[in-house]
DNA sequence: AAATTAAGTAAAGGTACCTTGACGTAAAGG
DNA sequence: CCTTTACGTCAAGGTACCTTTACTTAATTT
């Protein structure tokens, strides 16, 4: 699964911190999504792409390894 | 979070345990997020709806309650 | 009537998601 | 300088997601 968080937070120029309070998780969430640590949970998904006025498609997209 | 997997599933004529196996989950795991005892992963999420060609948004939807 | 199919419950165990707190580094701004 | 801002790591703890197994019920089907 990979995901384009970093690059829609910049180009709305909010930090990681101010993505995490408009999110309503905490600032290691949003960086653990971004490192690609571990993926958000469908709410907080739908919540980020909502804030960003995109679809949940367009910011994060399914790999090969994510079919078993 | 509501979801409509059961709508689409029943739309598509498969069963919960044939849903199961096109998307490589347990049987289970179909019930329990038909039943709304959790939300999917995201990247479960994803495979769903792409199964029913259909985009997340249209398949699960958010609440008041999953915004803090 | 007996077997199959479909949907459901319950419980126990493992891993993933998210939290808080403490700490480190680098780049500005005062 | 010193402080603030932004990004990052690590660790411990709690809850959510998903698994497997076993069992139940209702509606077909043979």
């Amino acid at each position: 699964m990979k995901n384009r968080v970093s690059e829609y937070r910049k180009k709305h120029g909010i930090s990681q911190d101010g993505l995490a309070q408009k999110t309503g998780v905490s600032r290691q969430t949003i960086i653990s999504i971004e490192k690609g640590k571990y993926n958000p949970s469908l709410p907080l998904a739908m919540i980020i792409a909502q804030l960003f006025n995109e679809s949940v498609e367009t910011i994060f997209t399914l790999e090969e390894k994510d079919y078993k």
